[in-house]
DNA sequence: TGCTCTTATGTCGGATATGACATATAATTT
DNA sequence: AAATTATATGTCATATCCGACATAAGAGCA
């Protein structure tokens, strides 16, 4: 998973602290994110694996081809709720969730 | 954990398929909403368990008591970002995330 | 009984995430 | 290279979720 560093470079438009309290929380909003950019990356993986294009993916839990590439992407505009929903929708069941969840970020 | 066959008669405001298309994935669906209480009734075991009351976790978090008394009523407007940020502001290891979410509804 | 602390429930204006659409940029195929 | 298919990116109106507030309900104690 070499594009895993993407996440500190990526830090597109995720605002963080920044706009925020600016101290505080980072611990947890860092957690967050992370934990964020693992569920995209696992979607993206099985949606793969079972051979489906976004538009399909989209259709199955109606949603559209643009959410889909925003999830995928790690588009902070994706909430927790889409990702995990994906997920089931792709038929993870809860142990294989448990699975990428525990999974802490590759090394280095 | 007695109350969790409260799942189903809890269906206060799901709305679920009913509002939506009658018919359909309510297989995810109810992945989906199992998570859901599953995750609320572990903020409140963790909280509960740190000595915390709903207006200390919610200085926390940053948000209110109401919040975090629906929370953990397990209210549909609670979001799963909402309840994975509150484990995370409660301390909890990713490796304890995914226990909670691997453990399947308990028997009966 | 009152008093204090905690939790529950209802509501609301504002904030954020959503699907949809248009369109751009790959990536494949012919 | 042109056509086709897949993915990326930007924008927008609406739906959903948010914190905040008011207030009720419960528990424990003076």
């Amino acid at each position: 998973m070499r594009e895993s560093k993407r996440k500190r470079l990526e830090a597109k438009g995720w605002k963080l602290g920044s706009a925020k309290d600016f101290l505080g929380l980072s611990a947890e909003e860092d957690a967050y994110i992370d934990l964020k950019l693992r569920l995209a990356d696992a979607v993206r993986a099985r949606r793969r694996r079972r051979h489906l294009t976004q538009v399909q993916l989209a259709r199955m839990m109606r949603s559209s081809q643009s959410r889909v590439a925003k999830m995928e992407a790690g588009d902070p505009s994706v909430s927790l709720d889409l990702l995990i929903r994906s997920l089931l929708a792709l038929g993870t069941s809860e142990q294989e969730l448990a699975a990428i969840i525990r999974r802490s970020k590759p090394a280095a």
